[in-house]
DNA sequence: GTCTATAGCCTGATAGAC
DNA sequence: GTCTATCAGGCTATAGAC
């Protein structure tokens, strides 16, 4: 005997599920807004959980219902951070010229990303938490936005804007040290500046100059 | 009545206090020296003082005749490893013609002597440790490396081997973010391999290589 | 999914005997 | 200058009631 009386519908729980999940979402999103807010205040090394469930208003073993350890947390927060500075770039890129403008809109909007958000910043380009090593899962967008790069740098050689050296590893590699130095740089010494009155981040259009100039084609530099 | 009888000579008393003093500077030496290998293996953020007086052989309270608090004994290390910095740059500058030559043989071994003490080199470059930041006494060798490579800048100038703009803010910015920015990449990404074979430490001649072409005087360009 | 309660750790730092 | 003893606090994480 089939007691449906008492099985809801389809229609009846699947908008109880989206609910449930939706709010789920958003309870994840409010620790990882909060999480940032204390890495920003205390330090990215200094995350605790006790300190999250403090400022929500819970107590901390609830917050072992979204995630289920501080790693896992330092985890999401190093995903949302790769996912957003990849989607700056791609922006930023996708409404310039292709080539050396659309890398140039890019590493521009990266920098001013870093800069906006120094504490996920520093746990993408630094090391700042004694044991946490980011998983493959984690390290995804961060390995398109490399790909993106290189992308970039290749069509700009097509194009004839670079010599091909510069889509080489050592290219690569040159144009890193310049975004990441700039980064650092901002980070370690004026922290609290804006990004257009830093005197490091005031330097990422000069660094790009810079890097344009090193690898223009034979005949082009001034 | 003077109870000289009592009171020892000088001589008896001098060799004592040196003897005292040299002990006392032996065990802060080692302190710092365990420290720097605690920061090394856990993070530099990780530093523990009970971690340290385990390994010496010790029990915590002791480092507290040597050490008022956690936080100076961060401050040693960081004046330590201005002062190694310090002291490699103006060797290996003091070794090589002076102007551009001995700008990049003093940033060589800057940046060399970076990826070499890694933790050490983290505490200057970045600011890891929450709540840590350096007093001003423990600043002062890195004020002067600073103010040395102002001055080799402008001697480079002064020699016709850099346009002026070389030795302004622009020019030290900029040469600071192509250090720093080969150090930060090869502390995150690859803080174990060697100087020579770092993916980023072998670019530091090619960064310099860039600085000097960019700040070229008028002509010298090829 | 929230809570209370708690285990089980760690830490920095101090007081006072020897 | 070393020690024992201890304070006072933090933290992550788990168990189990509601």
């Amino acid at each position: 005997m089939v007691r449906h009386e008492t099985v809801p519908s389809l229609a009846e729980v699947a908008p109880s599920l989206a609910r449930r999940a939706r709010r789920r979402t958003e309870t994840v999103d409010e620790i990882l807004r909060i999480a940032v807010d204390v890495m920003r205040e205390e330090g990215a090394a200094a995350l605790s959980l006790s300190e999250v469930a403090r400022r929500i208003g819970v107590r901390p073993p609830s917050l072992y219902k979204y995630f289920p350890s501080r790693a896992a947390v330092y985890d999401a927060l190093f995903r949302r951070g790769a996912e957003q500075v990849l989607d700056r770039f791609r922006t930023a890129a996708a409404a310039a010229e292709p080539g050396v403008e659309a890398l140039a809109a890019g590493v521009e909007a990266f920098g001013r990303w870093g800069a906006e958000n120094g504490a996920l910043a520093q746990l993408l380009f630094w090391r700042p938490v004694p044991g946490f090593v980011p998983s493959a899962e984690a390290y995804g967008p961060a390995v398109d936005l490399v790909s993106d790069i290189e992308k970039q740098l290749a069509s700009a050689v097509e194009r004839g804007q670079l010599r091909a050296e510069a889509a080489t590893d050592e290219g690569q590699a040159v144009l890193s040290v310049l975004i990441g130095g700039a980064f650092s740089q901002h980070a370690a010494n004026e922290p609290d500046v804006a990004y257009d009155e830093g005197r490091f981040t005031r330097l990422v259009p000069v660094l790009l100059d810079i890097f344009v100039r090193t690898y223009a084609p034979e005949g082009d530099r001034p």
